[in-house]
RNA sequence: GCCGCCCUAGCUCAGUUGGUUAGAGCGCCAGAUUGUGGCUCUGGAGGUCACCCGUUCGAUCCGGGUGGGCGGUACCA
């Protein structure tokens, strides 16, 4: 006789991991869908690989420590290996290019989709599991292959439903900024890490912002202070100048960025790979307003060597507010990641876009890629006595391809034709003792019946009238099912 | 991680200067309408006032702690 009180969990979902329902995996699909087609279209074959992979194998690892690095959730198996969930797709692929490198064909193009999952604070549009779709080339160390990808980012936005003009890809490169530091005398690599993330928060600071965390550091509203990079006046002021040379066309920044940087020799190589990437996108059709080069982007991973792109929305809601969650989608050149594994440099580039923020994006804006969810048409079960009717009706509804239940609750009509409005079905099929009597089925369009209540002010007009009812020969509901459905498209 | 604000019904929020029975709107369930989703009306269910400890005759309210949410900031391989 236990009488202590029983344990009640609390019904919900850890901190940042959301349950996605029909409407939402159907955006996603939809998604997933059209950029995997772009993908395959260019010529990258499919991989999927394994959601674990061994810590070490994902690069950060504190050897100090029994506990991989912060930011990935991880765990360890039977045998004490630290295993981690993968918290990007690029990373698997380095892994596999490794370890399968002799056989592959070379240059290996694939494209993976799939989740990832990432132990950080969430947030609006940013989730601790999330879907990415991603396209790499590994072993060309070509500009044209970094333009390539770009120019499938650019046709995936707009086959995921961000038409031009509604998204842009940014273009920038690592060495252009690296070079104007090594001149301007930063040498250490802490030194650019810290000038790498001042940058990255122009955008939510401005130049001023910027130019304190440049310099001495910034004192922030919660009054918390931020140590900054410790330039001095005069590389303050080349790194503010360089973000900003981003011009209208794509030639026109490079000579502004030319001018930004002075002269450098890993200067000179950035800007030339910028030049012979304009120089591909020009000839895969990619046009100025949909990919650009911008000094001001950064991307956070510090594996990218360099060139890195963004993906950005630029769409409105109602009001006319631009909705930003962040970029929708990102990528670069990694050529030292599989280098971790081989000992062998092998140069690298992709980009990956962010389908869950994408989706949420969309969603915000009023769209849903993938149409709406329908619900199946539903039987409605006046009695006991026919149920086996009812399930012959189903039965021949599924075989002719419509997506059919009987509905197997308890409750009355009212109550059934109720839950077939909430699953947003099509269509309620009435066979009652009427019906069978008269060798007939009731088809109720439930749609025409919602447009048809909007004039009718009380019930029993609406019940008297019953629109969007028809009866038609038991025989024929199939064809008649097929033709409504068909001319609703 | 650090700083700030917040936590009352499924949701959005009132309220109690510390006192018996904590409210609204929306949503949900049911009835009016025994074979009809909408509208309308009527009724109902639903709360350990986040949790724990303290102060008090008495705490949803005051104090401390914990957890969770939001925002800022840091980090983001």
């Amino acid at each position: 006789m236990d009488d202590a009180k029983p344990f009640r969990p609390e019904a919900r979902n850890p901190r940042g991991f959301g349950d996605r329902r029909a409407r939402d995996l159907a955006a996603e699909r939809s998604i997933l869908a059209s950029v995997s087609e772009v993908y395959e279209r260019y010529g990258f074959e499919a991989l999927d690989t394994p959601a674990f992979e061994y810590a070490d194998a994902l690069g950060k690892f504190l050897p100090d420590s029994d506990r991989p690095n912060e930011g990935v959730f991880a765990l360890t198996d039977d045998d004490d290996q630290w295993m981690a969930l993968r918290y990007d797709l690029t990373a698997p692929l380095a892994r596999f290019a490794a370890q399968n490198w002799e056989t592959l064909p070379k240059p290996f193009r694939r494209y993976a989709y799939g989740p990832v999952w990432r132990n950080e604070k969430p947030g609006p549009g940013r989730f601790r599991e999330f879907i990415q779709c991603d396209a790499d080339t590994v072993g060309s160390a070509r500009p044209e292959a970094d333009a390539e990808i770009i120019a499938m980012a650019v046709e995936g936005l707009e086959a995921a439903g961000l038409p031009r003009g509604q998204a842009v890809v940014k273009i920038n490169n690592r060495k252009l900024l690296n070079g104007l530091l090594s001149t301007a005398g930063v040498g250490s690599e802490g030194q650019k890490l810290a000038v790498l993330r001042a940058v990255d928060k122009l955008d939510r600071l401005g130049p001023d912002g910027v130019r304190l965390l440049l310099g001495e550091g910034r004192l922030d509203d919660s009054g918390d202070y931020t140590k900054g990079a410790g330039l001095g006046a005069k590389g303050i002021e080349a790194v503010i100048a360089f973000t900003a040379a981003g011009r209208g066309g794509r030639s026109e920044t490079l000579d502004a960025i030319a001018a930004a940087i002075g002269g450098s020799a890993e200067g000179d190589e950035g800007l030339a790979e910028l030049q012979a990437i304009g120089v591909a996108l020009g000839g895969l059709g990619v046009g100025e307003d949909r990919a650009v080069f911008d000094p001001s982007v950064v991307r956070g991973l510090e594996y990218y060597t360099g060139p890195v792109f963004e993906a950005e929305a630029l769409i409105e809601d109602e009001t006319g507010k631009r909705i930003s969650f962040g970029s929708v989608g990102g990528g670069g050149r990694y050529d030292d990641l599989v280098a971790r594994f081989t000992g062998e440099r092998t140069p690298a580039t992709g980009f990956s876009f962010g389908v869950s923020r994408l989706a949420a994006t969309l969603r915000a804006a009023n769209r849903t890629p993938g149409g709406e969810a329908r619900g199946p048409v539903v039987v409605i079960a006046f009695s006991q006595d026919h149920m086996a009717e009812y399930f012959a009706v189903a039965s021949e509804l599924r075989a002719a391809g419509i997506p059919a239940e009987v509905y197997l609750g308890q409750s009355g009509m009212k109550a059934q034709m109720k839950y077939a409005d909430r699953r947003r079905s099509p269509f309620a099929i009435m066979l009652g003792e009427d019906e069978l009597a008269a060798g007939e089925v009731s088809i109720k369009d439930l749609d025409e019946g919602l447009a048809a209540s909007k004039s009718l002010a009380s019930n029993e007009l609406w019940k008297e009238t019953r629109p969007g009812q028809y009866a038609v020969k038991r025989a024929e509901l199939v064809a008649a099912l097929k033709q409504r459905l068909g001319s609703r498209a």
